[in-house]
RNA sequence: GGUGGGGUUCCCGAGCGGUCAAAGGGAUCAGACUGUAAAUCUGACGGCUCUGCCUUCGAAGGUUCGAAUCCUUCCCCCACCA
């Protein structure tokens, strides 16, 4: 029990109440465990598989885990987190959302230990009487004590009323599962306690909270997210994702490990013995993408990311894939820069003649001094720039 | 509603009639060094048919040979007061 608490507790933030939950894993029936999802992020990145990677553990222990889509409240707009109101999605857009969603999921969770529920079972049927009710249980000034509530409080900053009611409806959610535990990033931890608070009123055990910390970006600073451009999404090509994770800093990498790898902690804790020892963290890394790469695309593909990758970074070898162009010549050929812009390798033909006079221009691994080159027509060339960007290019 | 301060290139932030595509920092990209790590160093960093031309300094007008800089109107932010 001891052990499933330790594998509980990796990795993560916060557990609310410790003593309350380890009452109920003694109690030796499966825990009812709850994460929502809002479903609004249909391409989900590492850092949502954070949260996901937990639920598996959970499920190896033996529970059931209940993969909530917020169908409802994704029509309100989640604040947490947001320092403006959220625009509402539409119905249509929240079932296409959820769908995609689950396609991903189970690439992480096993499907036959997962319940998949939608809030709108039970918020479609709870009626503006059952909600004034439900906005009756608490507070605004208790809604007030959120952070982000708050600052916008003070900031002069506009919340609408439905705001509030996001949290009461997640709280709510845990009251109609007869949630255990629920799962959370650390910016839902408010949301995660209204769980327990409405349970109570309901006259049911207050589930327990665990939280988990939001990972990183590649950029080491601020939070895993597309918008931001700094993620890794587990549906992108296996050289790409391997390619990533062998960018991520060294300190950064034992973060990344501990959230994501599926290793234990004692193998975990040996590999940092190797490395205090003197072992390049290059080699811990390679088997940690590697895991990562096979957990989404299978270990054929993880070991070829694996050689791809050595060919091509550390012999030179051009890679095997590359995206192909035909382009039309202009007067018997076509000029460098323009090649490069038409084949989307530089975002302008201004960026284009800078490449070239920085040397990060090849074409068929020879550099380009001069921005004046052109391609004659019917040639193929490899065209590169920098150390990552490939076409092929077919003047025609 | 009142008073004061602002809106500058991806972000922060200088500039306050010409020498401004606009200092400096960050981010980013490329080169060197490496383990496609970090750190460091170098360079670039609006667009184009690129020794030149075109478009940018909240928006629209105006003054001027010439405006990011001055004037007018409008829009939006922030602080304090109510």
């Amino acid at each position: 029990m001891l052990d499933a608490l330790r594998e509980i507790k990796r990795g993560a933030d916060e557990l609310l109440v410790e003593s309350e939950l380890l009452d109920r894993l003694g109690s030796g029936r499966p825990l009812r465990i709850k994460a929502g999802f809002d479903p609004t992020a249909p391409d989900l990145h590492l850092g949502h598989t954070v949260l996901l990677n937990k639920l598996r553990a959970f499920q190896q222990l033996g529970h059931q885990v209940i993969f909530l889509i917020g169908d409802f409240t994704g029509m309100i707009g989640d604040p947490t987190g947001k320092n403006a109101t959220r625009p509402p999605l539409t119905r249509e857009a929240v079932a296409d959302n959820a769908k995609t969603y689950q396609e991903q999921v189970f690439k992480i969770l096993d499907p036959d230990l997962t319940e998949v529920r939608f809030n709108s079972e039970w918020m479609e049927g709870l009626g503006s009487v059952g909600m004034i009710r439900l906005a009756a249980s608490h507070t605004v000034a208790r809604m007030l004590e959120r952070d982000d509530f708050h600052k916008r409080y003070h900031g002069q900053q506009p919340i609408a009323i439905h705001e509030f009611l996001y949290p009461l409806i997640q709280g709510y959610d845990s009251v109609a599962l007869k949630a255990d535990v629920e799962l959370g990033g650390t910016d839902q931890k408010f949301n995660l306690l209204m769980g327990r608070e409405l349970q109570k009123q309901h006259g049911q055990p207050a589930q327990c909270v665990l939280t988990m910390p939001l990972l990183e970006g590649l950029d080491g600073v601020n939070k895993m997210s597309k918008s931001l451009g700094n993620y890794i999404g587990i549906n992108e090509p296996p050289q790409e994702i391997f390619g990533k994770l062998m960018s991520v800093s060294d300190e950064l990498m034992w973060r990344y490990i501990q959230l994501l790898s599926f290793e234990s902690l004692q193998t975990i804790e040996g590999w940092k013995q190797q490395v205090a020892q003197g072992a390049n963290p290059r080699n811990i890394k390679v088997g940690f993408a590697q895991e990562i790469v096979a957990r989404f695309h299978g270990l054929a593909a993880a070991s070829q990311a694996l050689s791809d990758f050595e060919a091509r970074f550390q012999r030179g070898v051009q890679p095997e894939d590359m995206p192909e162009f035909q382009l039309p010549a202009a007067g018997g050929g076509l000029a460098v820069p323009q090649l490069l812009k038409l084949a989307g390798l530089v975002v302008s033909t201004s960026d284009a003649i800078r490449q070239i006079a920085g040397g990060g221009v090849k074409l068929d691994g020879e550099r380009v001094a001069d921005k004046g080159v052109s391609v004659p027509l019917g040639a193929t060339v490899v065209a590169q720039v920098g150390k990552r960007k490939f076409a092929r290019v077919t003047i025609v």
